[in-house]
DNA sequence: TCATTAATTCGCC
DNA sequence: GGCGAATTAATGA
């Protein structure tokens, strides 16, 4: 993320968006750097059979669509606000000029690129796989890398059968099952319907 | 508190 | 794995 006092002097502005809003769309051109200030976000496609597949979901801090903004291209996923949220959009032009005044800045950004492509090379790894415990266990994984408690079952994960579903790119009745299998073989444990790894 | 909606779970194919 | 129905949780009037 880039500091909002730096943003700001980029003549950035902060907006706020209401649970469902639609902050870009698919085939969209990319004009703006976006940075969430408070709530949640995702980004998604749908395939063909009208079926979600979540590309990723995002929170306070973090940015999203900067990596559009580089080369000359449409949107190939839709921003959907999973709940209310306050988004800071600085336009194209002003993020050029902000990369080029504060190279330090740049080179962050470069390591929150980098940090996606990580994701996606986990995710993808695991989308090949058919093995349903072994998709779930891998975008556990990943979310776990952030976390500060490493102990078994101390991290909860932040999403509802269907988001890991829509992650994962199984089914929710997958995702409950395998959830179940999981508990028996000690891998995970569920209290409140909330699973934690 | 009741009604509505979303999420979760279960049974069956 | 997918579908429909039952159950439970969350949200709002």
């Amino acid at each position: 993320m880039i500091e909002e006092r730096l943003l700001y002097k980029f003549r950035a502005e902060s907006k706020l968006y209401m649970k469902g809003d639609v902050i870009f769309e698919e085939g969209g051109t990319p004009n703006f750097y976006y940075q969430l200030k408070e709530g949640k976000i995702k980004l998604n496609n749908f395939k063909e059979d009208g079926k979600e597949f979540i590309q990723n979901i995002f929170s306070e801090g973090q940015s999203f669509g900067e990596s559009l903004l580089f080369i000359e291209v449409q949107y190939p996923m839709n921003a959907i606000c999973l709940e209310d949220c306050q988004i800071i959009s600085l336009p194209k032009t002003s993020f050029f000029d902000l990369m080029n005044e504060h190279p330090e800045v740049s080179f962050g950004l470069n390591k929150a690129l980098s940090q996606r492509l990580y994701y996606k090379y986990i995710m993808l790894q695991n989308l090949s796989s058919t093995d349903p415990t072994t998709r779930m266990i891998s975008l556990m994984n990943y979310l776990k890398s952030f976390h500060v408690k490493k102990e078994k079952y101390a991290f909860v994960v932040p999403f509802t059968r269907q988001q890991v579903a829509n992650l994962t790119g199984l089914c929710v009745e997958t995702v409950i099952r395998t959830s179940k299998k999981m508990v028996k073989k000690d891998i995970i444990r569920i209290k409140d319907r909330k699973i934690h790894y």
